[in-house]
DNA sequence: TCACTTATATACCAGCCGTTATGGAAATCG
DNA sequence: CGATTTCCATAACGGCTGGTATATAAGTGA
C-alpha cells in the first residue's frame, strides 16, 4: 500500500474553493470584528451555505482562527521581515512604512484585525480576545529582543530603553490602525509616520 | 403663576438615582463596548429593570450617548485642561501622564471608551461609531490648533509639522489605550510615556 | 447498476437580542 | 376620600443569533 498524498476524495466534491472562502471570511472579520460579523454576513460573503461552512471550518471560532492565521501569513509578514533590517532605524522604517502601506491599501478593510479584536467584547468572545492578545504579545516580544540587540550593537544612545522603544513602536502601529479605522487618509498617516521617524533616536 | 424650578413631581417617585445608574452603565459600556454590552448586562449593573431604563434614558443608543457625555465630562477633562499648559512640551506631558493615570487607575475599566467603540462594529452600531469618531476628531482638532500656535511661539524646531505632532500624540494615546486594554501594567505604560517624552522635539 | 461517501439545500432549533404591553403599587392633587 | 399621574415588576413580543437535522444531489469504487 503506497502513500497517496494527493488522492482523489471519495464522495461528492465540494463546489467552492476553501482558500477563497477563507479569504472572504477574513475580510468580513476585518471589517466588522468577531462579534460584529454574523454567520449570515459570513456565508453571504463566502458564497456558501451554513452547513458547508460548518463542514469545512468547524464553527465560527475555528473559522476566525483560520482567518487570523491567513492574516498573519499574508498581511503582517512585513513585521517579521522588518526585524531583519541591519539597524534599529531600518527596523522602524520598515515597520512604519509597512504599516502605512497595509493600512492605506484600498483593497484592504480599514484598520487592523488584531487591534479590532483585542480592545473589548462581550463575554462569549473573551477567548477570541485572549488569542489575539497572545499573538500580538509574541510579536512585541520579538521586537523587544531585536531592539535589545540593537542597543548592544550601539544603535541607540545610552539613555534609550529598549522595552520603551518597543512599546513606542507598537503604540505607533496601534495608533495608525485606530486612525485608519476612523477614516484617516493615506496622507494623514504618512505625516504621522514621518513625524515618528523624525523623532526616532540616533541617526 | 410663579416659576418653580425645583417642583415636586406629581406621580410616584422613582426609586433609583439616575446619576448612579448612568455611572454604572458607563462602566459596562467601557468594559464591553456598545455591542458587547447587552441590556441584561446593563440593567443588572444599574440595579434597575428594563422598563425603568427605557423610561429614564430612552433606549440603548440614547443611554450610550449619555454615558459618553459623562465619560468626557469626568474622565477625559484632563485633555482639555492639558492644552492650557504654557509650552508644547508641557501639553504633551500633561496629556501623556493624564492618560497614564486614567488607563492605570484600578477603579476604571481597562482601555478607552472612545477607542473601544471606534474601531469596528456590526451594521446596527455604525451610527454609534460615527458619533464617537466625530467627538475624537474635534479633540484632535483642538490639539492641532494648540500645536500650530506652539510652533508660531517657537516651541518647536523648524522641521516639525504641527499636524504630524498632533497625530503623533493622538497615536500615543490610542496605543496606550490598546495596550492597557490588552492588560499592560502601569509600569509598562510608564516606560512608554517616558520614552515618548524623551523623543519629544525641542527642550 | 448498485452501494457508499460526501456536499448541498431547506428548514428548523433553542436561546438571546432590544423593546414594549399590561397590571398593580405609590405618590400628589382636589 | 377618589382621581390622577408616574413608576415598578412580570411577561411577552418579533427578530436575529450560532448551530443542526433531514433529505437530496453528485461524485467514487465494485
Amino acid at each position: 500500500m503506497e502513500i497517496d498524498t494527493a488522492t482523489v476524495p471519495k464522495g461528492r466534491p465540494r463546489e467552492f474553493c476553501v482558500d477563497a472562502a477563507l479569504a472572504a471570511a477574513l475580510r468580513v472579520f476585518w471589517s466588522k470584528g468577531y462579534e460584529g460579523a454574523s454567520m449570515a454576513d459570513l456565508t453571504e460573503a463566502m458564497g456558501i451555505t451554513k452547513p458547508s461552512l460548518y463542514a469545512a471550518f468547524g464553527n465560527k471560532e475555528a473559522l476566525f482562527n483560520k482567518a487570523l492565521d491567513l492574516y498573519e501569513r499574508e498581511k503582517t509578514d512585513y513585521m517579521r521581515a522588518a526585524l531583519d533590517a541591519p539597524t534599529a532605524r531600518g527596523v522602524a522604517e520598515r515597520l512604519m512604512y509597512g504599516a502605512l502601506d497595509m493600512y492605506s491599501c484600498p483593497e484592504n478593510p480599514n484598520g487592523c484585525l488584531g487591534v479590532i479584536n483585542s480592545v473589548a467584547c462581550g463575554a462569549e468572545a473573551e477567548c477570541i480576545r485572549e488569542a489575539v492578545v497572545a499573538r500580538s504579545a509574541t510579536a512585541k516580544q520579538a521586537m523587544l529582543e531585536r531592539f535589545t540587540r540593537a542597543k548592544d550593537e550601539g544603535d541607540f544612545p545610552e539613555d534609550v530603553d529598549p522595552a520603551g522603544i518597543a512599546a513606542f513602536l507598537t503604540a505607533m502601529n496601534q495608533g495608525m490602525a485606530v486612525q485608519a479605522g476612523a477614516g484617516a487618509t493615506r496622507a494623514e498617516l504618512e505625516r504621522l509616520v514621518e513625524t515618528g521617524l523624525k523623532l526616532w533616536p540616533g541617526r
